[in-house]
DNA sequence: TCCTATCTGTGTAGCGTTACACAATGCACC
DNA sequence: GGTGCATTGTGTAACGCTACACAGATAGGA
């Protein structure tokens, strides 16, 4: 900068001006300036020493789970990263999707990334990177929980929205199963009876499979008999083989309340007798196969994740779901 | 930092040092610079400053093009995304997404984004916002082209690849015609005959033209007769009425060039007598449909521009793609 | 005993920028 | 001609960090 301002004949700050506050200066400077940018190859003032002057870096960070992977394979992940976004645009702020999920190096990657706050993606509570994020002591709101002090909670209300779905789907049922979202950090894969929420490592699975056990509370099932088939992802083609072994423990299994519709439809594939079935999310997929579905607005979500993070108040997306009955459920 | 230093009754380089090469410290100075630090709540050296000490962020930026919701919408966007994700995560860098699409700002947010290197996704030759990307003298990557000094590009070759796709879908056809992407920068939606790929502001879009047309001539059917539908997105409900227009002003139309799968299959669920349909990108949709696609890897097209805006080798991908003969065209 | 090598801690200087206070100028007004 | 005000340019200081060169201490070898 200062070779620029040397060149055009005025003081770094005339040059600094000109960039920052044009009126400041006179249209002659200016112009001399300019050229002399143009001249050097001077494209503006240094980002970095900027941010670090000005104190702010008018970037928000991202942190999307343990694998950048299962991120882009979900399109609800990518639904609210592109809520996010949007806000960033509105605000003509940065967006930074900090890279986690390669080892022990995520926390300082977190620490070290030049953001003004965090938005993390549903994530576990134990979470190191989470962690990490918390300690840097900026702003961080975590989607779907779990609490933390000093941070903000943005995500519909799982635990009634999965007891609504689950009352509809297992409302005539007699052998009712789960097909859920990872319960662990190792996203093991397997089928199992009962399982208890409360070991849930994920805030929204657990809330959701706390929401299904109440609700076939609600109907006097014995959650205890009640098989759930854990996916690692939500990919249907893993789904499929979970739902076969749903059927093979479970022979005469006639409903599934799924965590997703991709889930949710990988069951109706598989399965050979009627069954009702309930996904989650309100996906194209859900409209043109029919799910019965719990509704919701993951871009909306974002974007009240991304406008929590920059200090105004955003909605409260507890009650921002909907139970969209449809025929997968008997109308 | 001095704070922490001082706290911890040494010097601020011993603290730099505690951070950056712990092993250049004593135990027992870094235990006493640890304990200080978490004392007053320090998380590490700045970010910003160091970029600025460093000369350098650790940091790709990414433009998205003229909306990023266009790009969030479209599944090959986010899969090319997902590619530079990969590829950033494997260095340890972070992926800033620069958001543009609001206005004249967006050249300013390009120059004064926190980055080392650009990639752009495919955008107008004439964009702004390249031309930014560019003047910053950082090193970019382009997916698709258009063609600059300086600059990178990535992609397949468009036009070799719509030639063979459009040999397969019009080799039998009496009256095709195509569905296409945007041709200008305000997204118009039209359909007329015998677009001329010249004028189209898009490379990636004027190459499959352009090859297209190669095909219907190697066939000996008059270009000038050829109805193209432009849509606006990669969108089926908006190419649904693109393709009713279509239908509309050529009755018999037998066989249909899409651009993308989406197209393609919306094409396919307007047509009521049979169409031979041809798409891109093989996606889940070609697979279920058994549409005849151009497949191609946009993820691995992303790893290839962030690797090359890294400044490393990457391979060469004009041949990758193939083209995936299925039911859609008789085959 | 002296010389060299290793380990650990410290000071300096500068990365590129901008907030702020101040100086110089011109102009209008009484 | 002096006062007040707007306009425009400049210097200083700091934002927080780290490469580098150096200093003191300790140890080992000749």
């Amino acid at each position: 900068m200062s070779d620029v301002a040397r060149a055009a004949g005025v003081s770094p700050m005339t040059v600094s001006y000109t960039y920052n506050q044009p009126d400041r200066v006179s249209a002659e400077s200016r112009a001399k300036v300019q050229q002399a940018a143009a001249v050097l190859g001077y494209a503006g003032p240094d980002p970095s020493a900027r941010s670090l002057r000005y104190g702010a870096t008018r970037t928000l960070g991202v942190v999307l789970g343990e694998h950048l992977t299962y991120a882009f394979d979900d399109p609800q992940a990518v639904a609210f990263l592109a809520g996010i976004a949007e806000v960033c645009a509105e605000r003509g702020c940065g967006l930074l999707i900090v890279p986690t999920g390669t080892g022990d190096d995520d926390r300082n990657r977190v620490v070290a990334a030049a953001v003004d706050a965090y938005v993390v993606w549903t994530t576990t509570d134990d979470d190191p990177v989470l962690a990490a994020a918390c300690g840097t002591r900026r702003p961080v709101v975590i989607h779907g929980g779990p609490d933390r002090d000093g941070t903000t909670l943005v995500g519909i209300d799982n635990r009634a929205a999965a007891r609504a779905a689950g009352a509809e789907v297992f409302a005539t049922a007699r052998r009712p199963a789960v097909l859920s979202f990872p319960i662990d950090r190792n996203r093991h894969t397997f089928v199992r009876c009962g399982v208890d929420p409360d070991t849930v490592a994920y805030p929204v699975t657990r809330d959701r499979l706390a929401g299904y056990r109440d609700a076939a509370r609600d109907l006097g099932i014995d959650w205890s008999q009640v098989p759930v088939g854990v996916c690692s992802t939500n990919d249907m083609a893993e789904a499929r083989t979970v739902m076969r072994q749903l059927l093979a423990s479970t022979p005469r299994l006639d409903a599934v309340a799924a965590m997703s519709d991709h889930l949710a439809l990988a069951a109706l594939r598989e399965a050979a007798s009627p069954l009702r079935v309930s996904g989650w999310d309100d996906s194209d997929i859900a409209r043109e196969h029919n799910l019965t579905t719990v509704a919701q607005s993951l871009r909306e979500q974002g974007a009240a994740c991304a406008t929590a993070a920059f200090g105004d108040p955003a909605p409260d997306h507890r009650g921002a779901w909907r139970l969209v009955r449809r025929a997968s459920t008997g109308g």
